[in-house]
Order: structure tokens, then C-alpha cells, then sequence
DNA sequence: CAATAGACTAAACACATGTTCAGCGCATGG
DNA sequence: CCATGCGCTGAACATGTGTTTAGTCTATTG
């Protein structure tokens, strides 16, 4: 599938997709777009009718193939997906992340995904008995989420705590180890913390 | 400390800030700044130089606020910081939020500080017998601020997914138990998946 | 009191950028 | 073979925006 055969208006998604995701929607410009496309500027908007109807396609295209792509590998584990094959991830990922940093509809309907299917992730662990039932299952299916889609889109200024220059699969299997950990013993080696917090939503539920 | 008392550059700075913190960097134009600090645009580039200048001292000064509110507070709790004010924190994570996502030295310095401050506060804990040693200290030192940052800068969608229009101290106490078990029990039951992370870790670094 | 400096402004400028316009080349169908 | 339509383009247009300029006002200083 080389970039040349596509037809132009796929290019121009394509190209669009690679742009937004690394350096914004803002401070990408159409005509970069339509350089990477190989085309004219003008071609971008009689294909789209403007700068924001592409968005609206490059949001619904990379959450169609996103959510496509998690429900065929069956995982449904998002971090293990990506070790999988990073660089076909990587700038969906991006494009997912900057969506759901402006709001956008298409991150609305990622997440209302994804968060439904770490709910059932967690409920089949729990019934297959490998894992332990949470007092609030939503609460912890978006724990989950959040944590595996912080991991994910690292900023580059904490990849470099871990010596690295940005996120990658190296970064990754670096946290894997003490995240299974934590995922396996935990942190704390007894319940005060615990206590203290339930007992503090307790109070606040009855007030 | 009404706005009106402060000098016109600090309530550029002050504007800026909060513009910056809600719209991002892009999307703010020097207008509107300036209209938001009750001064001409001539004004802004007069006192700072550039629109560029002007964020060079907003990355720092909020750098310094929150790094020296951190100490001040002691805690180094990240959270709990901001459970205790949560307007006061507001805008100024969410910029270092979008400071962090666009890469600037302030964020790198921020995150430096704050991994730092977590590693000692872990090393603490083991000494106290209140945490468990980790294999890979720096590690998780990173994965908690990154939970940490992940939480207090949750996007809308997610915070959507518990029935809240946006992150705050309501998310956050609701999340609160959630993370709390899985920092004292843990999720898994087994430690199946720690066995065949590290063991893949150890192949990988003999080849 | 005159003069100098600095805070501040309105207006103009320069340029980037989204969009429109008029037209070209080529394929398809009558 | 003409005509219609469509993919496509370069150039022009309109506007938003960072910055400059020239000048006003006010306070301080000699």
C-alpha cells in the first residue's frame, strides 16, 4: 500500500491524521497538509468544505479503525496491544490523545468503549478468580483506562526520568515490571490509607 | 488582592495564565489577553516582548508556584494537595498539564522535581515499613506521578464515564477507594502476570 | 519649571492562513 | 465528436493576529 496508490483524498486523510496527532490541529496549516498529500491546498478543502470537516473525518476515521483494531486483537488490553506493533499505534494513539485533550465527540465515544470494555475485562477476572472484586467496578474501569491512556501518551518530560527521549516500547516494558507489582501486591503494606478514605466518603454520603 | 491593585504585568501574567491554562497556547490571541488584564495589546508586547516571552515567564512562574507550594504543603502528595484546594490548583495544573503535553523546559524541570520528591517519599515508606520495596525504585517513582498527573488532569470524556462533567473533588473521591485498594491489595490474584513480565525482561536483556 | 523616562494607547503594518474563484485537462456518455 | 462533470490547480481574497510606530500622559528628577 504505497502512499501513491491511495486516492487523494485518502492521502490527504492520512496526512492529516500524521499532522494533527504530532504537532496539533491549530498549528497544523493546510497547506502542510496538502504538501504531504502531494496536492494542492485548495484540493483539501473542495474534498472536506474546510479545515474542521477533515477534522471530522480524521476523528471518526481513527476511532473506527482504534476501537476496529482493539475488538479484532480480542485483548482488549490496551498497553499489550500496543507492544504488539508500536509504530502502526503510535500516531492514533497521539491524534486519540490530543481528541480527548480538546473535547472532541469522537473521544466521548473512544472512551464510553474502552470504559465499558475494562468493566467486562474486570468481571470475567473477577468470575474467572483472577481477580479481585472492587467495591465501585466503574470507578476502577476508569482507573484502569486512565492509567493505561496516561502510559500510553506519556509526556516526552517523563520518558526522560526513565532515560529516554520519549515513549516507546523500551519506556514500556521499563514500567511494566513495577506496575505488575503494584498490580499484584499492591503499595501500601497495610489498610490505614484505605480506612481513612472510605470512612471519609461514608461521612460525606450521610451529611 | 483584587486584580485591580496588582500592577498591569502581573495581571497580564495572571490573565495569560488562565487563558493559556483553558484555551492553550494557539487559540489565545494577545487581544484577548489583554482585554482579560484590562490593557492594550501594545501593552503585552511591550512588557514581555513577544507573545513568546510572555509564556517563557508564565512556564516559569508557574513552575515556581507549584513546585514551592509542594514543599511548603510537605505532604508531596500530589492529590491530596489539591483535594485541599482545589480552585486555588485548578488552572495551574491544568497548564502545566498543556506545558507538559507541548514539551517545555519548565515541564521538564516540574517533572524532575516531582519524581524526584516521589522516589523519596517511596524510600520513606519502605523505611517506615508502610510500602513495599520495589525492583526498580525510579520506575515506579515515575508511574505514580504519572497516575497522579493522569488524575488531576483527567480528560471530560472520562470524568463523563462516572456521571460528572469534569474532573474535580467529587472524581476524585470517588476514584479515591478504588485506587487506594488497588495500592493496598492489588488487582490480580495470582502473580502469573509478574512472572511472565520479568522472565520476558531477563530474556531480553541476556540477548 | 523644564526635561527626561517610562507606562500606556490607537492605529497601522506585515504576514500567515482558511477559503473562494476561475479555469485547465481528462474521462465518460450521448 | 462534442459536452458535461470531476479532479485538480494557481492565484486572489479576506481575515485574524503578532508586532511596530508614533505619540500622549504622568510622574520624577535636576
Amino acid at each position: 500500500m504505497r502512499t501513491a496508490d491511495l486516492t487523494a483524498t485518502a492521502r490527504i486523510r492520512n496526512a492529516a491524521i500524521e499532522l494533527f496527532a504530532r504537532d496539533g490541529f491549530q498549528k497544523t496549516n493546510v497547506r502542510a497538509i496538502a504538501a504531504a498529500a502531494g496536492v494542492s491546498a485548495a484540493l483539501v478543502i473542495h474534498h472536506f468544505g474546510s479545515k474542521d470537516g477533515l477534522r471530522a473525518v480524521c476523528d471518526e476515521f481513527v476511532l473506527e479503525v482504534l476501537t476496529s483494531r482493539a475488538r479484532a486483537a480480542g485483548t482488549s488490553d490496551l498497553l499489550g496491544e500496543y507492544l504488539a506493533d508500536p509504530d502502526g499505534y503510535r500516531s492514533q494513539i497521539q491524534y486519540m490523545n490530543r481528541a480527548l485533550a480538546e473535547d472532541s465527540p469522537a473521544a466521548q465515544s473512544f472512551v464510553e468503549h474502552i470504559v465499558g470494555e475494562a468493566e467486562a475485562v474486570h468481571q470475567a477476572g473477577v468470575a474467572a478468580g483472577a481477580m479481585r472484586e472492587s467495591s465501585d467496578r466503574r470507578a476502577l474501569a476508569v482507573l484502569n483506562v486512565l492509567v493505561s491512556l496516561a502510559t500510553l501518551t506519556m509526556p516526552p518530560a517523563l520518558a526522560r526520568a526513565l532515560g529516554q527521549d520519549e515513549f516507546g516500547p523500551a519506556v514500556l516494558r521499563r514500567l511494566a515490571v513495577p506496575t505488575l507489582e503494584l498490580y499484584t501486591y499492591g503499595l501500601y503494606t497495610d489498610d490505614t490509607a484505605l480506612r481513612t478514605a472510605t470512612a471519609a466518603n461514608e461521612e460525606l454520603s450521610q451529611s
